[in-house]
Formats: C-alpha cells, sequence, structure tokens
DNA sequence: AAAAACATACCGACTAGTCGGTTTTAATCC
DNA sequence: GGATTAAAACCGACTAGTCGGTATGTTTTT
C-alpha cells in the first residue's frame, strides 16, 4: 500500500521544515527529523537518500508553488499582474509565518553548496527574468513610466526580500503586512502612468 | 608583551571571518580556525571564551563601524546625509566582498540565538530610528516630499538588505555596484522636492 | 513468497571545549 | 646588565558527545 508510504514521507517533510526553521539546517539533526515525524532512521533513509536530498525536496516544492503562481498570471496585462502581485504579498507574511525562516535557510545554503545553489539560483534567474520582461511589456504597452526595467525589477526584487528578512529577524518590530502591502502600493503607483 | 598577543587575537578574527564566510558558523570549526590562524587550540581558548564569544566579538566590530559612519553624518542635513550614503553603498559592494557573507550570517544566527538577537536586533533598531528622524527632518525642513518617514525608512532598509542579498547569492548576476548607485539614486530622487 | 516499508544497533568521522605542561614576556632585584 | 620570577601566552593530546549514514533484521503490504 502506498497510502503509508505517503503519509509517512509527508510527515518527514513537515518535521524536516519546522526544525529547519526552528533550529537551522546543521543542527537539525537527521535523527531529530525522525524523532518529531515519530518513525525511525530507517525509515528516513528509506524515502530520502541524504538529508541534503531531503533539503532538495523542500527546496523543489517550494520552487514549484512560485511557478505555479506566476503561471497563473500568464495571460494578464502588466499592470493586473502586479496588482495580483499586491494582492498575494500580504498573503504570504500571513501566512508563512511558519515556513518563512526556510527561505532564509534556503539562501544561505545556497550560498555555499553548489548543488543547492544551482537548483535554486537558475529558477530566480527566471523570475527576475520575468519580472524584467513584465516591466518591459508595460513600458512597451504604455501603462508604465519609462524606467529601466532590468533595474526596476532588481529593485522591486530587492524590496521583497529586504521585507522578508527584516520581518524574520524582528518579527514585533512592525506591522509587516501592513508595511508589505503599503511598500508594494507605492513600487506599483510610482511605475504607473497617470 | 602585548604586540604578540595582539597580533594572535587579530589573526584569529581574520581567520574566523574568511572561514565563516566560505563555509558557515557551523561547520567552520574550531580546529580550522586556529590551523588557518596557525596557532593552537589553546591559544584560540586563551583569547576567547567559546566560539560564540568570538562570533559576538566580531558582530561588535561591524556594529562599530556602521555606528562611527553613522556618527560622521550626524550634524549634516537630511539631504546631505543621504548623498553620503548614496556615496558609501558603491563603496560597500566593492570592498566587502570578502566579509559581505558575514552579513547573511550574521542575521541567520540572530534569527535563531537569543543573544546574538539582542546583541544585533537592538542597534538594528537604532539605525531604523536613525533614518525614520532623518527622514523626517527633511519632511519637517520641506527638502522632502511628504511621505509617511516610518514606512520610507522601511522601504530603504529592505533595498539595501536586498540588494546585499541579491548580490551575495548570484554575484555575477549584475553589476551590483551600478545598480546599487542606480537604485539608492532612484530612492533618494523620489524623496526630494522638485 | 516477493517486495516494499520500517526498526534498531552500530560505525567512523568530526567537534567544542578542557587540561596539564611548556615557552615567551616584562617587571624586579642585585 | 645579567639573573630571578611570576604571569601571560601558547601548545597539543585528550574527552565526551554528536552526527550522517549503514548493515542487518523484522513487519507489513500486495
Amino acid at each position: 500500500m502506498q497510502q503509508r508510504s505517503e503519509e509517512t514521507q509527508t510527515k518527514i517533510m513537515e518535521s524536516a521544515i519546522k526544525l529547519f526553521s526552528n533550529s537551522g539546517y546543521n543542527k537539525a539533526s537527521v535523527d531529530d527529523i525522525c524523532a518529531e515525524a515519530g518513525i525511525s532512521k530507517g525509515a528516513f533513509y528509506h524515502h530520502f537518500k541524504s538529508k541534503q536530498k531531503l533539503f532538495l525536496a523542500l527546496l523543489d516544492g517550494w520552487l514549484q508553488t512560485i511557478d505555479s503562481a506566476i503561471d497563473a498570471s500568464k495571460d494578464m496585462t502588466a499592470p493586473e499582474s502586479f496588482t495580483r502581485m499586491t494582492e498575494a504579498f500580504p498573503y504570504i507574511f500571513e501566512t508563512a509565518g511558519d515556513g518563512l525562516p526556510m527561505f532564509l535557510e534556503f539562501w544561505l545554503q545556497a550560498s555555499r553548496d553548489k548543488k543547492i545553489w544551482d537548483a535554486s539560483i537558475a529558477p530566480y534567474r527566471r523570475y527576475h527574468k520575468y519580472f524584467t520582461s513584465l516591466i518591459k511589456k508595460g513600458v512597451d504597452e504604455g501603462s508604465f513610466v519609462e524606467v529601466d526595467p532590468e533595474l526596476a525589477s532588481r529593485m522591486i526584487v530587492s524590496t521583497a526580500m529586504g521585507l522578508l528578512l527584516q520581518s524574520l529577524l524582528d518579527p514585533k518590530g512592525a506591522k509587516w503586512e501592513k508595511v508589505a502591502r503599503e511598500s508594494t502600493t507605492m513600487l506599483v503607483s510610482g511605475l504607473l502612468k497617470k
């Protein structure tokens, strides 16, 4: 039967997210993950060849979420797509509270581990290209003011990453969903032609 | 004699920055640091009570650098202060290439370790307050357009952090000094009254 | 019965920190 | 200015424990 197997795998991944978020990739040991998931080490290595493979599986799942979100807004006009994201951002802050530290963990591991870097930087560059083309499209359509799409894309991504980081490090320092919503509004209204 | 002692301590800290940057806090072992510095473990623990204390010492040094930079621009007008930072940013990207990954390490450790969090988040809040008051001053002086200083400060810090992160993760993805310079110019010109 | 799923004991590599002993340094005395 | 001395600086073997991964055996599913 696959059901039990599937459940075990899900439990491992959920426990891993929890422990990686709380303690970090290195500190969260395979034994810890097994204990949290309520399974044995044998079961763990039956499902994942190594600890790193588990990490890559988690990364993959996260990237797919983003990909499908981008796909969903593929046929919209440029301002529409941005409006969508303006709506999506506060949602990320509200719901992702648990998994958020994982982002940081992804970035950190990516900066040191070539395999993880390859798996995460390639998609990141895709997103940047997507943003760039989206802004370029908006400029060509005449709905955006004339900006350097490349630069504007970097700035938008930077602001988003920076807000995520700040909310991670100082969760109670501000009402981050509000700051995020207002920031995106400011950025978009700065782009839009009046 | 203190000279040799001082040299040893400096060597330890320099080696630590190098190894923490390249391999991360956890992966860089005390033995590694000692080997890199060309000293023994006894010497290490003569100078630093623990690995964490060494880390905190490095963090402290970095924070002092920022503090003195802020102090230096204390008596200027708001636009002048920002112009200064516009000039300083590219410099950071050019010179800090080696130590830059340490920032990420600081942030990550801070999000997990209470002692390090206390040591790094308090100053961070100071900087945010400083930026906020600087913008508020500019608005009051009439040289800046009317923005919410709190929000503008968050955005500026976010953009800076995001640019740093991106340059870390994808050093060859763009000419980051150029992007940083243009971004700050854009932000400041958005703030300035024409 | 064959295969997939799971459990447990174990291994070798590695790590932060300790400890008893040795060398270097700087101040003091003759 | 050479000998004395105590403290500071340094050394490196060792400890006690952790970790990722494996080998081998048992249970469950098909």
